[in-house]
DNA sequence: CCGTTCTGTAACCAGAACTGTTTCGAAAGC
DNA sequence: GCTTTCGAAACAGTTCTGGTTACAGAACGG
């Protein structure tokens, strides 16, 4: 459904301030982590320092933190600081208003949606960093999951090598 | 998070195949309450056959129907059938190994949100097309939500309408 | 048996989104 | 003042998304 990493990395970047917690560390460091450049971490943590889950201080020796405890920061905080739209996009044509199913349609899903929401939005609250931060540390190498098959389960368009 | 609105879409023509239950009808048709082209749809309803959710008729008089009984599909029914990647997306660059954070944090991640969209699935399966048919039908004309603040909420860019 | 209707699928395109990159200014500390 | 680091803008390359055209094949009716 998705493609965007946002929740990701966000995780993964929570999850080295608390395994430094409270030291501060720079984007850059933290760049090195995730294999990514510091500018794209910078705004992301941004969104998370909207919502007072960090601070930064810049100039030398400066760097972010967390602005609480590992353990009383969820990954519903992190979702809700870098969500950007729904989970569940709507199309952006309205439906036809002349059908009795389109006339109603979109105000039914936006229902739905909102429940299905919730669900994961509850799970999600369920745990917090400290957890994710035992999880990654205790956890053994793991067993080299191919992880290229990330994205693009199933490809519309073919390859376009006509040989003319 | 997400851009696509197929789970939107996919929900949109189930409810107006059970709408006509057991009637055939046309992408054609359904496109015309859907406001797109019939192409779209038909892709669409490819996923869906494919996981035995509906049939499809060429021909005079052909058109695609429920295979079952709409209060035998749910929602988990339809988001399996169209979902294409995970709900949330892992960066493509793969994190540096030779952190301990991220030697591990793609394992993890992928646990936590496995979790996450099972919570989410639970929900889903909660719903059938019966109901949501009943939505639809029962409910009075939406206060006209101004559905243009679908998308985009925040965006990065700004207007590049450098006046020279 | 021919014409119409409808699906099935490929190919292509434009617009948007996503990520990465460069650049420059400002703030903080030595 | 010099270095480090954030803050923000601008831009580029790639991928995604939805729409469109085109055409072959299946089903049906007359």
């Amino acid at each position: 459904m998705n493609t965007n990493s946002r929740f990701a990395v966000a995780i993964h970047i929570l999850t080295m301030l608390a395994y430094r917690h409270p030291e501060a560390i720079t984007s850059a460091y933290m760049a090195g982590s995730v294999t990514t450049n510091p500018v794209v971490l910078r705004r992301l943590l941004g969104d998370l320092r909207r919502v007072g889950l960090v601070e930064s201080r810049p100039g030398n020796g400066g760097g972010w933190r967390l602005c609480r405890q590992p353990e009383q920061i969820t990954l519903l905080d992190c979702y809700l600081a870098v969500k950007e739209n729904r989970l569940f996009g709507l199309p952006l044509q309205k439906p036809n208003p002349a059908c009795s199913v389109g006339k109603t349609i979109t105000h039914a899903l936006c229902g739905l949606f909102q429940e299905a929401e919730l669900a994961l939005e509850e799970r999600l609250a369920q745990t917090n960093l400290a957890q994710v931060l035992l999880r990654v540390s205790s956890e053994p190498c793991p067993p080299q999951n191919d992880s290229s098959v990330r994205r693009t389960a199933r490809r519309r368009r073919v390859a376009k090598d006509n040989v003319l």
